[in-house]
DNA sequence: AATGAATGAGTCTTCATTCAT
DNA sequence: AATGAATGAAGACTCATTCAT
C-alpha cells in the first residue's frame, strides 16, 4: 500500500532529521538514522537511493517547520496599516524566536550544515531564500498597492533585506541561549531599524 | 630559521584557501593542499597538526582578504555628517560586490564551508560576525557621539542588522554573476532601507 | 496441481534464462528474474531454494537448446560413408553458427558465465562437455563399425577433439557478427582439418 | 623509487594470482589479496583504483606463464619439415599437461572465472585467444613457406582449430588429476588428428 | 499459492595521519 | 627539514533470502 510506504518514508525523514540536526550530516551515518528509526539498513535503501539522497526530504522537512513555525497565520494581505505591518513582523519574530529555541539545531542544519554538502544543495538553499524572500516581498507589495508604503520601494530587494534582518536575530541564538529580555530588544530594535532605519527620529 | 618556517607555512595556508575555496573544505584532500603547494605529505605536517588545523589558518587570510578588502579607509571616525555615513556604507557595499566577484570561493567558503565542521568552528565563526558587528557598531557609535544619529539607537543590534543587510546583498552573487545594473540596484535600495527604513518617504 | 507449478517452474527458468544470458548470472539478480516472470520475490521462491537453484533448471534448457539446435536430424548410424559423415558435420557446424547468432548469449553463458559461479558448476559443465565428446565419439564408433574409418582410431580423444573445433569455430562469434563468407571460410577448413589434417594433399 | 614501486606492484599482483586462482575473483575480497600480500588495504589502494583494476595484472601474468610455460624455446620458424613440426606440437602439448598439472587454478582462472566479470574482460580475453591463434598461425606459415604445409592451407582458421585441439586436452585436467598413461594416449591421437585428420591411415 | 516489505551480513573504497629514510 | 609509501579505521551500499499477511 502506498500509506504504508509513505508513512515509512516520513518515519525515516524525520529521524533523519533528528539525526542531522543534533550531530550534523557529515557526521551522522546511515548507522544513526536506522538506529534512531528503528530499521534496518536495507530497509534505508528501500526508500532512499542514497544518504544523501534522503537529505532532500529532510531539507523539505525543515522548511516545513519554518513555515508553518513563522508564518502561520500572518498572511500578507492581513496588513492594512503600517503598524499593523510592524506588528506581523513584531510577531514573526518572535516566533523565529521560539521556534529556533524549541528546535536548536534547525537552523544551524538548514542554513549551515545543508550549505556544505554539494553544489546542488547549496543551489537549492539559495532558491529557498530567494523564495522566502519573494514571501517577504509579497507583505511590502501589500504595503505599497494599500498605500502605506511608498510606491517607489524596491519591495523586492526591501523583503530580502527584511528576511536578512530576521536571520540576524537569530545568528546570536547559535551561540546559546538568549535571555528573554535580549530577545525582547533585538526585537524592537530591528522592528525600528526595518521601519524607520538607523536615522529614525 | 623562523622566516623560512614562516613562509612555507603561508605558504601553505595560501594553497590551502585557493583548493578549500574551490572545492570546499570537506571534498579537498590533503593531497589537493599539497599538490597545489608543491610539497609533500609529510612536509605538510610539520607545520599542522592535522587537516582541521590549517582550516584556523585559512579562516583568518579570509577574514584578512574580507577585511582589507571592504573596510580599507572608510574608518569608523571618518564620517562627520548622516549623508557622509551613508556614502560609507555605499563605498563599502561596491568593495563587497567587487570582492565577492573577484574572489567567488570567498564567502561561499567563510560562511557556508566552514560553518558545517564542527562545533568549535562554528563557534569561531560566530565570534567573528559577532566582531564584524562591533565593528559595524564603532560606525554608529560615531555617528550617534557626533549627534548626527539619534542617541537612542541600539547601535550594537542596529550594527549587526547593517552587517546583516549587507550579507544579503551579496547571496545572490552566490547564484551567479550579478549585472552592474542589479548591482546599482540593490546598492541604492540598501542604502536606502538601511537609512530610512521600509517607510521612507 | 502439478502441472500448473510445472508450468510456472519452466517460466521461470526460462525468463531466468532471458536474464541470465543477457546480462549474466552474477550481475542479474533475483529482483530482475521476477520482473521479466511478472511475479514476486516470493513466488520465486516457492519453486527455487535459490539463486543457485535455478541456475540448474536454466543450464538444462541452454544445453536441450543446443542439443535441439544442432544435433537435430543427424544421428550418428546415419552416416554409410566417410563423405556422409562430412555431409553430418559441415550441417552440424551451420546451424551451430545459426544458432549462435540466434542466440547471442547461448554460448558466452553456458560456456564462460556458468563456469565462474562454483567448483560444482564446473563439475557439471565438465561433465556435459564429455557427455558432447561421448555423442561425438557415436558418429566416429558408427564409421569404425562400417569400416569408413581405422579402426585403429581413438575414437573417444578424436571425438573430443572434433567438438573443440566445432567450438573453435564458434570463438570469432562471441566477439561480433561473422560475415556468411567467413562463416563459409570456417566450415570448409575445419571439415578440411578435420579429415584430413593439416597436411592434407 | 620507481623500482620499489614496480616490485611491490608485481608482488600485488601475484598474491592477487594466488589468491583469485584458489578461491576465484568473486568470492576473494580485497581483503583475502591484502592479507597473502602482508600489506594494507591502503596500500592495495595506492596501487591499483579497483578490485577490478588488478585484475589486468593478474590476467597478463597468467598468459605470461602460458607463454613462457609453454612455448618455451619451440619458436616457429625452427621446423625444417613436417615431422619437426609433430614434434613441436607434441612438445608444447607435453608442456601444456604439465603446467595445468603444476597449476592447477590457471586455466579454470585464465578461461572460465576471468571471462565472466564483465564485457571488457571477456574482450581482452577473446583478443587473447586470437593472438594465441595467430601465433599459431605463424608455425603453419612457416611449414607452408618452406614446402612441407600445402600452400592453399588456410592457416590462420588451420592454427585456430590447431588452438582448440590443445585446449580440448586440457579439459579433462579440469576434473582431476590425470594419469601419464592418459596423458600419452592424449598427446598421440591429437597429435595424430592434427596432422592427419580422423581418416588418416 | 502469492505477495513484497524488511532484513543484515558482507565488501569495496577513502583519506587523514604516521614514520622510516 | 623533507619525503612519500604505508597504514587502517570508518562507512556507504547491495542483494539473496525470509515471513507475516
Amino acid at each position: 500500500m502506498a500509506d504504508r510506504a509513505a508513512a515509512r518514508r516520513r518515519e525515516l525523514v524525520m529521524s533523519a532529521y533528528k539525526v542531522f540536526s543534533t550531530k550534523g550530516y557529515r557526521t551522522s551515518g546511515v548507522a544513526d538514522i536506522v538506529r534512531e528509526a528503528g530499521v534496518s539498513h536495507g530497509t534505508f535503501y528501500n526508500y532512499f537511493d542514497s544518504k544523501r539522497h534522503i537529505l532532500d526530504g529532510v531539507l523539505d522537512y525543515a522548511v516545513e517547520l519554518l513555515l508553518t513555525g513563522v508564518i502561520e497565520e500572518d498572511q500578507p494581505q492581513e496588513a492594512a496599516t503600517l503598524a499593523e505591518l510592524a506588528d506581523q513582523f513584531r510577531a514573526m519574530l518572535g516566533r523565529l524566536f521560539a521556534l529556533v529555541e524549541d528546535q536548536p539545531g534547525l537552523v544551524q542544519f538548514t542554513m549551515l550544515d545543508a550549505a556544505a554538502i554539494d553544489d546542488e544543495l547549496v543551489g537549492r538553499l539559495l532558491e529557498l531564500i530567494s523564495s522566502f524572500g519573494v514571501l517577504a516581498t509579497a507583505y511590502l507589495d501589500n504595503g505599497a498597492e494599500r498605500g502605506f508604503l511608498p510606491s517607489d520601494l524596491d519591495t523586492k530587494i526591501a523583503g530580502e533585506g527584511l528576511l536578512s534582518l530576521m536571520m540576524s536575530a537569530v545568528i546570536p541564538s547559535l551561540r546559546g541561549p538568549v535571555t528573554a529580555d535580549d530577545r525582547a530588544r533585538h526585537i524592537d530594535a530591528l522592528v525600528g531599524l526595518a521601519f524607520g532605519g538607523i536615522a529614525a527620529r
